[in-house]
RNA sequence: GGCGAUAUAGCCAAGUGGUAAGGCACGAGUCUGCAAAACUCUGAUCCCCGGUUCGAAUCCGGGUGUCGCCUCCA
């Protein structure tokens, strides 16, 4: 079955193919590592996560870069010069390697609580100075670049087209727009490929045109040429990249080769917020430990994920998150009642899900309606071992983790409680063998009050701290 | 000011021409000393107006609302 993609470039749905045989060449913007990433970002490496399982579902081999920006780029506000990574270095009274470093761990432990398959190169910025370098001399060496008292500006207007991803009129557009524009500048959309650095700058190289360092998009660019080539099949990251990142990143690489570097651009809608934009000033940016210190694991996460298509914005609110956690708990379950389950089902049906799940997830990943298909499974009045295997096998798209579903809920179960709790626990027990229910109801409230809810079960009681 | 999305039950949402997936919540039931959990069942004609069509949530026109981008940003 044909696995179709949508490409921001044509604005369609278009059937994939790759450039050379059966291996797919991907290249996704990664994290700037100056702070830990937020649920935002990770809705996009969850859809990354996807993309990849998708595609090695329908037995493609992967060779996927993804970068880490450990090179701050320019500040946007005031503190032009400064970047993000220095930032952050002087809050925290480290240096900016110290700081990429710390974060970068975060980065990926926080990916792999959320069970996301890891790209098969990780390339960090820093360790590839010289190849961005070549790539800067060879924009200039064709013309495309022009030496500024500040930086080497790209210059766009050498270009067949600029804005090729989004509609824009780039004259139309500079009236409205809210900063001033560079005097020495050529054209107002000319971008710094190489800055030069400030005597205070940490993180400098020598160049051409002195101590300096890259410009934030020519990293991508550098970095996808060597590991993948001068076209490669599919670049994504986030929404927010079309209109300036990738852009730029497809005029560096149509000024250094002439060519648009990837055949397909896949973007991920933002996450909202209670309906609006994440930001610091609302106090709405959350990290994955935010979520787990509300009861929402990381999984539950992604489930909650999955509910939106990707190109679509998705409304986060811990209402939200809390019902996938409970939907996530009911899926293992589920999973491991049909596990225990012994009837067996028509061969049959197992391939008209499948089938109907393969549709789902090849057009252009529509993971909601195969979470539909799912949840049909699961709750199949015939419980069967044929289907728990199948729902692992679906599981390899998800990547839930579903194989594991025992060790979490067993894990759900067992708490540390302190020598009181347990006491009350085993007071409350000898009760109920006694029959004596009002004072098992008492410790009950008694426990409550304590921040304990006590759950009684065929199997005794259960105990969670709220 | 320009560009672009989007509007589907209480909430999150799938569906892009043939009479509305799924999850959560609510309600009812089964179970249970009770409660909870679990399980089963239950709900919408798709923002408004007009048009095209045998037929529209789905296409076209107009309106209204919301969101995003145009500056770093997943």
């Amino acid at each position: 079955m044909k696995i179709k993609l949508y490409n921001t470039l044509n604005k369609q749905k278009n059937d994939f193919v790759p450039l050379e045989g059966n291996e797919v060449r991907i290249y996704s913007c990664g994290p700037t590592v100056y702070s830990y990433a937020h649920i935002g970002n990770f809705r996009t490496y969850v859809f990354m996560d996807s993309l990849r399982r998708v595609l090695k579902y329908s037995g493609y081999t992967l060779k996927h870069v993804m970068n880490i920006t450990d090179v701050g780029h320019l500040e946007s506000d005031a503190d032009e010069g400064e970047d993000k990574m220095l930032k952050a270095a002087r809050k925290e009274q480290k240096s900016p390697y110290e700081i990429a470093e710390f974060y970068t761990k975060a980065f990926f432990k926080d990916m792999d609580k959320l069970n996301i398959d890891k790209p098969e190169i990780i390339a960090k910025a820093t360790e590839h100075i010289p190849e961005m370098l070549e790539f800067a001399k060879k924009i200039v060496e064709n013309g495309y670049g022009y030496e500024t008292s500040t930086a080497i500006y790209f210059d766009v207007s050498k270009l067949d087209k600029y804005p090729v991803l989004s509609n824009r009129n780039v004259d139309d557009q500079i009236a409205g727009a809210r900063v001033d524009v560079d005097p020495e500048k050529r054209n107002p959309y000319d971008f710094a490929i190489w800055i030069k650095a400030p005597e205070s700058h940490i993180m400098k190289w020598d160049s051409p045109w002195g101590l300096s360092y890259p410009g934030w998009h020519l990293e991508c660019s550098a970095m996808s040429q060597k590991y993948l080539g001068e076209v490669f099949d599919i670049h994504t990251g986030g929404v927010d990249h079309i209109p300036t990142h990738h852009e730029n990143e497809i005029a560096q690489s149509k000024g250094a080769f002439g060519k648009v570097p990837a055949k397909t651009w896949m973007h991920v809608e933002f996450l909202q917020v209670d309906g609006g934009k994440m930001s610091k000033s609302l106090g709405n940016v959350y990290t994955i430990s935010d979520l787990e210190r509300k009861g929402i694991e990381p999984l539950a996460y992604k489930l909650f994920c999955y509910t939106a298509h990707y190109r679509t914005k998705l409304n986060f609110t811990f209402e939200g998150a809390l019902a996938s956690q409970k939907a996530l708990n009911r899926l293992r379950e589920g999973y491991i009642r049909h596990k225990k389950g012994n009837d067996n089902v028509e061969e049959s049906l197992i391939k008209e899900y499948k089938n109907k799940f393969l549709e789902a997830i090849n057009d252009d990943l529509n993971i909601p309606l195969a979470m539909g298909i799912i949840w049909e499974l699961v709750r199949s009045e015939v419980k069967s071992n044929k289907i728990a295997d199948l729902l692992i096998d679906f599981d390899q798209v998800l990547g839930l983790d579903l194989i594991n579903s025992e060790k979490y809920i067993e894990s759900q179960k067992k708490l540390e409680l302190p020598e009181e709790i347990k006491q009350l626990l085993e007071k409350r027990k000898r009760a109920r063998e006694e029959k004596n229910w009002k004072l098992s109801d008492e410790i009950r409230d008694n426990l409550k009050e304590k921040g304990y809810v006590v759950k009684d079960t065929k199997d005794g009681m259960t105990v969670e701290k709220i």
